[in-house]
RNA sequence: GUCCCGGUAGCUCAGUUGGAUAGAGCGACCGCCUCCUAAGCGGUAGGUCACAGGUUCAAUUCCUGUUCGGGACACCA
């Protein structure tokens, strides 16, 4: 809302200054502005907060877009403004269209990585928060008018990558005839088994190799032992295969990651990169990074390993980058990482993690801030698990067994729009329950239809004025026909949203937008419920049309931003 | 033990960065279709905003403490 330069807080009072609020209000019956500086300024100027007011009122000019002012309460300012004023955002929305509610270019350049989970199989529904959540965000910032990019880090290098390669190579040997023991800390799964399938297509006998073999030398499977173990059993295998474990290797990655692309694109969350952590070993950024914290003295020895002093950036223990065999930690990808973004030119770069990585949170700034970034500049948001409910009662879902409810099941049960609606509608970093029965319900009850509903019945009434004579121009020239609360409160809501937008992307709250939505479509079910749109009277007809026109515009801004499509007919 | 996140109507949660009489949906109860989609709308009932201090003209909001939940704290990834 534009503020009246008369009503410039820096004028009121230049030797006292205190954060004077000019602000919409939330209750109409308090005008369309309120204020508060009569009550700011009362102990300063030694009167009382209502008599102050009655002096300011008195010596305001009048205006053209004030219709009037009211002292209330303790001491607020209430201001009503001018009815043109009121149905203003009609007009503003149907000239803007798809761009209502984006802002100008901001020249700021983010990046916002998110999902990036182990392309070791399927994603389930965990992830599926995180995507909808990023893709979100993505799409906020951009109508917020930053430059944005969306990035997927994947982890292609490291230890969960061995261990998935050889559970798919000995689902592999079974294929070809050895009898063999699955270890207790290998990926379970049909796909795992399918992908040791694909490898016999690929490669007939070729890899065989005899399981004693492989087992030879490597300590038994156990409660204790089972991570020494099936690391002995990777080191066998890369041994006694060479290049070959390649094989396994490329293969789970390639299509799992296939698979992965595949399951986010059906769920619209696209990613302008996928970034490759082998990519960081390879080019050498890793040493590089470390390289750079040891010149500054960030680093030191002890035990045999390479350490980073968090400590002085206020972690609260110091945390190894490289082990005593030699291998650099996945912390120390981290920070090759840090750098590698904030190289490429980003201003905020943007994590987006599950809420198990809290504890990476402290590292991962320290990291930052001893490359020499500001840590200010490197976000990172929460998302908590989401618990899927089934007519009252709680999914269980366990990875162990392999039994998990994966992204793709949960999509295909109550589609895209509810996915998408439903992770987002609650606060990221607070627990969501999932109610998958409201989710494929259609009724009000489920927010996502009753917002697609509101959207439907507008397009309903403007398809039955097919080939009739409604003049959008002339609906816009009588606003003033527009008499009723509703109609008000409508109109208000819709200009509300570029605010909306905009908040919620400077959070990152996107949250917000959906209780901003639901709200929206229950102004408007209330409005069209109790007011005919299609009347004899042409001005009036057309200018409800107008604002009808308008609500649809923003609903499908804002459905389009959730990354929820707005259906035409339901 | 340390660190995060929470505690608001019977249930699930909002609460515009400290404002006026704390909101919505569900559930309960009572109503509304000869009319553009009833996949909708209206009304009633329901609250010591966990507790105690502090800052302030003003605290659900900020600070401290207490308490009760949930989670995180590897030479793992």
């Amino acid at each position: 809302m534009q503020v009246p330069v008369y009503l410039d807080p820096e004028r009121l009072d230049p030797e006292v200054r205190k954060p004077v609020q000019i602000e919409n209000t939330r209750d109409p019956q308090h005008g369309d502005l309120a204020t508060n500086v009569a009550m700011m300024h009362a102990k300063s100027m030694g009167m009382p907060p209502r008599a102050l007011a009655e002096l300011i009122l008195d010596n305001l000019p009048a205006s053209a877009e004030i219709e009037a002012t009211e002292i209330a309460g303790p001491g607020f300012i209430n201001i009503r403004l001018a009815k043109a004023a009121t149905f203003a955002p009609i007009a503003a929305c149907l000239a803007a269209g798809a761009a209502f509610g984006t802002h100008p270019a901001t020249g700021e350049s983010m990046q916002v990585e998110f999902v990036s989970a182990n392309p070791t199989g399927p994603l389930h529904v965990g992830h599926g928060r995180g995507a909808a959540y990023g893709a979100t965000l993505v799409n906020l910032l951009k109508a917020r008018g930053h430059t944005v990019q969306s990035e997927y880090y994947v982890n292609d290098a490291g230890r969960q990558m061995n261990i998935l390669a050889i559970s798919v190579f000995l689902r592999y040997l079974e294929i070809v005839g050895e009898s063999i023991r699955f270890p207790s800390g290998g990926y379970q799964g049909d796909y795992i088994t399918e992908l040791g399938q694909t490898l016999h297509h690929q490669h007939a006998d070729a890899l065989r190799v005899g399981f004693a073999d492989l087992t030879a030398g490597v300590v038994e499977d156990g409660e204790e032992t089972k991570d020494a173990h099936i690391d002995g059993l990777i080191e066998r295998a890369q041994k006694l295969l060479g290049g070959g474990f390649e094989f396994p290797f490329q293969l789970a990655l390639n299509h799992i990651l296939a698979d992965i692309k595949d399951d986010l694109g059906e769920f619209g969350a696209t990613f302008d990169q996928w970034f490759s952590e082998r990519s960081l070993v390879t080019s050498g950024e890793i040493d590089q990074a470390l390289a750079q914290l040891e010149s500054k003295g960030h680093l030191y020895q002890q035990n045999g390993a390479l350490w980073f002093r968090s400590t002085a950036f206020g972690d609260d223990k110091d945390r190894v980058v490289r082990r005593d065999n030699g291998e650099t930690t996945y912390f120390a990808s981290d920070i090759a990482y840090i750098a590698n973004k904030f190289n490429r030119g980003f201003d905020r770069v943007v994590y987006v993690w599950g809420a198990d990585h809290h504890g990476y949170i402290v590292r991962v700034k320290a990291a930052a801030e001893a490359l020499g970034f500001d840590p200010e500049r490197l976000i990172i948001r929460l998302v908590q698990f989401a618990i899927l409910y089934r007519d009252g009662e709680r999914v269980q879902m366990s990875t162990r067994s392999g039994s998990f409810v994966t992204l793709r099941e949960l999509r295909d049960d109550v589609g895209k729009d509810a996915c998408r609606y439903f992770y987002v509608m609650r606060k990221a970093d607070q627990h969501l329950d999932f109610d998958l029965s409201l989710a494929t319900s259609q009724t009000k009850d489920n927010p996502v239809y009753y917002i697609q509903y509101a959207h439907a019945r507008i397009c309903r009434v403007i398809e039955t004025l097919e080939g009739s004579d409604f003049d959008q121009a002339r609906g816009l020239a009588h606003l003033d026909a527009l008499t009723s609360q509703d109609e008000v409160d409508l109109a208000t809501a819709v200009g509300r949203f570029p605010e909306i937008v905009a908040k919620a992307a400077d959070t990152l709250e996107a949250h917000t937008l959906c209780y901003y939505l639901q709200d929206l479509a229950a102004d408007f079910h209330r409005w069209y419920n109790g007011t005919r749109l299609l009347v004899e009277d042409l001005n009036v007809r057309d200018a409800r049309l107008s604002l009808a026109l308008a609500v649809r515009q923003t609903i499908a801004n804002g459905l389009s931003i959730l990354g929820v499509s707005a259906p035409e007919a339901m």
